[in-house]
DNA sequence: GAGTGGTCTAGACCACCAC
DNA sequence: TGGTGGTCTAGACCACTCT
């Protein structure tokens, strides 16, 4: 007799992973598992649930469930904000306003957004810094018409990565990593060598159909992601 | 009265979107939420954990539950084989393998993977074409000792990848990515100038505390990696 | 049509931890 | 120590989809 979800989750896995139930195989049905493992079906399903979440099972209605073929896993990304991820560090954080207008979208920005080309938005310039060296680059353009308030807070304060999360959080958003050569302005603020790689992470969120905020982040030589499977 | 999980999540989501709920706030109690909302206990759970497990809830027995003061958001990043990914653009799939031999793990990827320096591994270099033209360049190091079967498959017909997700699959593992300068040799096999930013994906596997495979994969200019929040 | 997973319910017990 | 979330159960109905 098992007893919860985590252990029949845990006795399924290690029946996976020892090959007792090969890729394309249909195991058992949760109600058959249920009497062997001595447990109520729902029981069951939550371990089996979570497994077919992982892309390691599939399951069907009728067809039942079975090991995935070709599985697809999913790794999870943890987006903190910026000083967050810097403490944890253990450094200490600071950020300076580069600059700050306000100014017509271009034309790359508005496809990413979905508004017009010129649509007039708050640029924003940003420089993270850890341990008072240059951690990483943000230019954002700021959807200040749809920001609640109204007003715009003075983000020298607290950054606009933070403001953000905190008083537009809980937005849907579109993320995608890329590697770059560094622009000549942009070296000069990360205090590298113009034509260095950088780690670039672009981002559009939106809020209830309208686009908040696009923002572009550089991240110098050495910067890793990481995340487990 | 609300029907299921979903509708009860949305609802929820509702609220703390439109701040009726603000952040660092105790909201009401699963119990009398299901009052509320006409439904079992069981079902507001199902709810709130899967808005706690995004990031937008905390809960803690006797403390309640919190909406989010700075949420740590979740992305999930879908890990395909390469074939799939090729192949989900559209594009036709090849692969040549560049390299196969035995040989002495260096330092760097020893300590990745938590083996003594010089312990024999087979290398594997292989570039990935979609289209024809480079798509990824892959560098392994394979720990053949502890591969089922024990005889080594002929890469040159099913890629390392690909017969490593089909026979040594739900492995658990540690992928960083990373921005870099392409080597002269890596630039050759994609058909870059070196130096250019490289898009640079690790990964050790493992399976049952034996280090598996440690695989080093480069992605040319303007490739993006893409999630969703 | 029938078998499987998906979900809901009402009730229960328990672990944790703030008070 | 009491209140809250975490989980389990037994039963039920439903949705999907394979045959």
């Amino acid at each position: 007799m098992m007893g919860g979800w985590e252990e029949v989750r845990a006795e399924v896995l290690r029946r996976i992973r020892a090959r007792e139930w090969v890729p394309g195989a249909v195991i058992p049905g949760e109600e058959a598992l249920a009497v062997e493992f001595g447990v109520a079906r729902a029981t069951v399903n939550r371990a089996l649930r979570e497994l077919a979440e992982a892309g390691l099972l599939e399951r069907r209605r009728k067809a039942g469930t079975r090991v995935a073929l070709l599985p697809v896993r999913k790794a999870t990304l943890e987006i903190s904000i910026i000083r967050q991820e810097v403490e944890a560090r253990g450094e200490v954080y600071a950020h300076r306003v580069l600059e700050s207008r306000m100014e017509g979208v271009p034309l790359a920005v508005a496809l990413r957004m979905g508004v017009p080309v010129g649509v007039g938005m708050l640029f924003l310039e940003t420089l993270h810094l850890a341990g008072g060296r240059p951690f990483a680059h943000e230019v954002r353009w700021l959807n200040v018409g749809v920001l609640p308030g109204g007003a715009v807070p003075d983000f020298s304060v607290t950054s606009a990565n933070e403001w953000l999360v905190q008083n537009v959080a809980y937005a849907t958003g579109d993320i995608a990593f890329s590697a770059e050569a560094a622009s000549g302005a942009e070296a000069a603020a990360l205090g590298i060598s113009a034509g260095d790689p950088v780690f670039v992470t672009e981002r559009v969120t939106w809020t209830a159909e309208a686009p908040i905020t696009f923002v572009r982040l550089l991240h110098g030589p050495g910067y890793r992601l990481r995340t487990m499977v």
